[in-house]
DNA sequence: TACTGAATTATTCGATTGACAAGCGAATTC
DNA sequence: GAATTCGCTTGTCAATCGAATAATTCAGTA
């Protein structure tokens, strides 16, 4: 994840620049302590000091690198989206126009897959979605929005679904597939099932994809 | 919401008691601010100076009558849990042993009911459920257990479900039921619909209802 | 009425937070 | 090789947190 520009031919200065490297391997650092420490606490939970901690930095460094904590934020927030959006929205342009049932129920199955592999999505969902700020403005624009819309129109294609429903079926949906990989510890101590497992995933991407999608078109 | 022990024939001190009856006016007081406090900001976002402020209270008031922060939260989520199980259990007993399909979708619809009045609750499962603590230990073991095993029993005997799903099924009906009302700003922001009206809150329960309980039997 | 004890207030403490300023020292540049 | 840039460290600041303590008010009792 260290990469600097690596490209030989360019015009300006793109010298190997050995401090270059090293100013973006820490900046790599702590952004991928952020995403852990606020996964794990929260916005408010996890604090700068322990971010730094655990990034082996200098808590000074993150202000030096991000500016101020909800700079850190944005900037993990972004780097998440951005690694896991592609996993989707490329699945969703592989549908293809015409969407048959099969293919949503596949679609539905790589959603449920994401979201338990990065469970701080949905952490950071619910932690910022609750209190109208500038912060949640941010994140259902650049973010959230248009992510809404390809799911929606899909849902829209597939099931003959009233759009008065639409926001109804997202976030039953969103819903649906999240809750049991974000609370894994509480499900691990209320059943004997460990989410976490692969086939524990698949099972409840199955059975998500199937319930939102059933075997008769009625 | 400011009742106190009306019952007239007690055999110990059960006196007018003035003093009595305001202690335990202030501490309903109290207590209703910290759950609409918490339910906003979640438990760190929430202080005690702003859940006294929002009570017209003193903030050493709440030292006095909860001891500390973490049990002024155990105390919100116990009242909230009670005022759950009150009316899912009575209306699950109402159902009866051999439970129809429009039974069960009548037990789903007053579930989303309960959780689009009280948001707070989801968010207290999700920020408790995802650190194995102390903390998530007694949430789980006095509260969600009993539900879970209401719940699941329920699910289990109107539709047919393989009792390895039943987790699954748990977990995909709370976050469906709930998602859309714990983070209702974020909702109002994305989409033209505001999840507190009474409307939407029914076509909620309805599509969740329908979702889960399909009307062909199969 | 004088007294008592509980409910409430006012004040303060130690700890932690995010942010900042000054300086160091190695890498870079001239 | 001297000068300088810049990633980084150290130390510190005001603000805010939960909580404890002392002082005060006031209803109930004898």
């Amino acid at each position: 994840m260290a990469q600097v520009q690596s490209c030989g031919a360019a015009a300006e200065a793109d010298e190997a620049t050995t401090r270059d490297l090293q100013r973006e391997e820490t900046r790599e650092r702590i952004l991928k302590a952020a995403r852990e420490a606020f996964a794990e606490k929260g916005f408010l939970g996890a604090s700068t000091r322990e971010i730094a901690r655990r990034a082996n930095a200098n808590q000074g460094l993150i202000t030096y690198h991000f500016h101020t904590k909800k700079d850190l934020w944005r900037a993990a927030v972004d780097s998440m989206f951005n690694e896991l959006g592609d996993r989707l929205t490329s699945h969703m342009q592989a549908v293809g126009a015409n969407v048959r049932r099969q293919d949503a129920r596949a679609a539905i199955r790589e959603y449920v897959h994401f979201v338990a592999k990065y469970p701080e999505l949905f952490h950071l969902m619910v932690d910022e979605g609750r209190v109208d700020d500038e912060r949640l403005q941010w994140l259902v624009d650049t973010h959230i929005k248009p992510r809404y819309e390809t799911i929606a129109t899909g849902l829209l294609k597939v099931v003959g679904l009233d759009e008065a429903y639409l926001p109804h079926a997202f976030y039953a949906l969103a819903g649906a597939a999240s809750l049991i990989f974000a609370v894994a510890p509480e499900c691990r101590r209320l059943t004997d099932l460990d989410p976490a497992t692969e086939e524990a995933i698949e099972r409840h991407a199955e059975f998500v994809a199937y319930l939102f999608i059933p075997n008769d078109p009625a």
